[in-house]
DNA sequence: TCGGTAGTTCGTAAATATTCGAAGAATGGA
DNA sequence: TCCATTCTTCGAATATTTACGAACTACCGA
C-alpha cells in the first residue's frame, strides 16, 4: 500500500476573502514571495526562503495558500509553488496586477 | 491666546508604504470605513462607528491615517475625515480603485 | 534499507494588534 | 462659566502573529 503525501488544501476561488488576501500581502516576506512567483511562474519553497529557517518560510506559505494566492503541488521531495493568477483574477478582477505593478520600496538610506 | 487643537499627523505621499496600506485595509472595520468615505467624500468619525465604542473606532482611524489613507481635519468638536485619493493614487497608481471595485462580501448564510 | 533532502507540524517565547472603559482635551452653546 | 459633545489617549486584558528549534513525514537514490 502506498501512502501518498497528503496534498495541501487550497480554497476554491469562490471562498477567497478580500481582507485575507490583503492581509497575506501586507507582510514584506510574503509580498516578496508573491513578486518572485509572478516572475518565475513556479518555484520550490527553498528557492524563496531568503536564508530564513524552513519553519518560518513554511508558515508564510501557509498564509499565502489559505488566502488563495499560492498553489502548492508536491513534486517528489520538493514542493512546487505557483501563483493562482487566474483564480485571483476571477474573484478579484484587477487586484493582483494593481498590487504587483507597484515597485518594491528602496531600502532606507544609511545616513 | 488661543490654543488650537493639535492637528493630526499625516505622512506625505512619498512616505506611504505599500505593506502598511494593505495591512490597514485588511481589517473589515477599516475597509468599511474606507468604502464609506469613498462614497460620501467627508464624514465624522461618529458617522462611521457602526455602534462600536469610540476608543475602538479612534484606534482604527489612527491606523488608516498612519497608512496615509485618511486625512482627518478638526472642524469644531467633530473631526472630518476624507480619503486621500489623490495622494494614494500618486504613490500607488490604480491600487485603491482596484480594491474599491471589489464587492463587499455577502454575509454568510444562516443554515 | 539506509541516508539525505524538502517541507510540515509542534511547542513555546516574544512581539503586535485589538478591544474597551476611564480619563483627558478641545470646542461650541446655554 | 458650566456643560454637553466629539474624539483622543491611556492602561490593561485578551487575542493573534511571528519566529525558530526540534521532531516528524514523504520521497528519492544508493
Amino acid at each position: 500500500m502506498i501512502l501518498l503525501m497528503r496534498p495541501h488544501k487550497h480554497p476554491p476561488a469562490s471562498e477567497f476573502v478580500l481582507e485575507r488576501v490583503l492581509y497575506a500581502l501586507s507582510d514584506s516576506i510574503r509580498l516578496d514571495i508573491v513578486r518572485h512567483l509572478a516572475r518565475v511562474d513556479a518555484a520550490a519553497c527553498g528557492d524563496l526562503d531568503g536564508g530564513r529557517p524552513k519553519s518560518t518560510v513554511s508558515h508564510h506559505f501557509k498564509v499565502l495558500r489559505e488566502a488563495g494566492l499560492v498553489y502548492t503541488e508536491n513534486a517528489g521531495t520538493t514542493h512546487m509553488n505557483t501563483l493562482r493568477r487566474a483564480d485571483i483574477e476571477s474573484r478579484f478582477p484587477g487586484l493582483l496586477d494593481a498590487i504587483l505593478v507597484q515597485q518594491p520600496q528602496a531600502p532606507a538610506e544609511l545616513s
